[in-house]
DNA sequence: GTGAAAAGCTTTAAGCTTAAAATAATTTAG
DNA sequence: CTAAATTATTTTAAGCTTAAAGCTTTTCAC
């Protein structure tokens, strides 16, 4: 059994440029499934705080360096060009959730962290968001989030080795 | 058994803010995979074809309607709003890759379609397009990428389920 | 048929995001 | 020590994206 399934797929191979299908269903469906996530939390942290993601997930960043971060180091975290977060941290500086201040010895660098009251402002959110990211996956048993997790995690290292490669 | 397990997660509930701390780890690592994958994407079309992903995208939409496809069933397709869709396409067309014009029987809509060009463009695109998430997913045996099709739909499932009861 | 509601689309304003180029500070090679 | 390379960040221009408000056309209830 398992061996003519080889064989076809071999054969396939051969006689066609390979087929990919699988691959692209899965890529198609990963995206659609974040994307279905991504736009129901977009829209609740609107209603509910006023505040859009990309400023949630700055601030969860920050949330888990109480020392503060430097803007290069939130960028690469938050798998985002520094542009981008340069103005996303002086809006949030503007709002008082975050500060920002010259880095003690590195005087290109600069070092931001949560306010007080931003602190304040996230935890509360932050509670809520778990409660919300809970009930969309609770269709799945906690078999089936631990499989999702391991492959998941599969998956990124295979794409981090591939992007390695094509350099 | 599975009472036992049930009894568990309801006393967690009861004796503390119910954790959910693995649902957690199971977004930020499908968020975190797709932003992978999209990213070098995107550098790929730019890099290679001069194209941004949501033009790519788009234009994959229209690939598979010959006849044609107006703007409000594009968008949804790409879920993303309609007034994004109106530039997307507008930008297309004056590219010359897709064609705009009204419909026959509902003079609100447009219907949009690929030119010849266009599907021309589209077609080198979407193969290579198809190498590349294979190579990305290079890593995943067919098994894995096949529990990942399956997992992945349940999780969509649920978000729907949960989308929809929140309304 | 007519008025109200819904559907399809566009426009607007604001914010997000990127790539590329520029600036300034630090590190490294020789 | 000095020139070159690297690192940290900002700026710019272009494009993407959204929510909300508005316009036009169609459908629905009566």
């Amino acid at each position: 059994m398992e061996g003519s399934i080889a064989i076809d797929a071999e054969t396939k191979v051969h006689e066609s440029p390979a087929d990919h299908k699988d691959e692209l269903r899965l890529w198609l469906r990963l995206l659609a499934s974040t994307t279905l996530i991504e736009r129901e939390v977009r829209r609740r942290l609107r209603e509910q705080f006023g505040v859009t993601l990309p400023r949630f997930d700055l601030m969860a960043q920050l949330d888990r360096s109480p020392q503060g971060m430097t803007l290069g180091e939130l960028s690469r975290r938050m798998m985002v060009t520094n542009g981008n977060v340069t103005g996303l941290a002086e809006r949030l500086v503007t709002e008082g959730v975050v500060s920002r201040r010259r880095a003690a010895n590195d005087r290109r660098a600069h070092l931001v962290r949560l306010t007080d009251k931003g602190r304040r402002q996230f935890r509360k959110m932050a509670k809520a968001h778990e409660r919300w990211i809970a009930g969309l996956f609770a269709g799945l048993s906690k078999r089936e989030v631990d499989e999702l997790l391991t492959l998941l995690g599969k998956a990124k290292a295979s794409t981090r080795n591939a992007v390695e490669k094509a350099r």
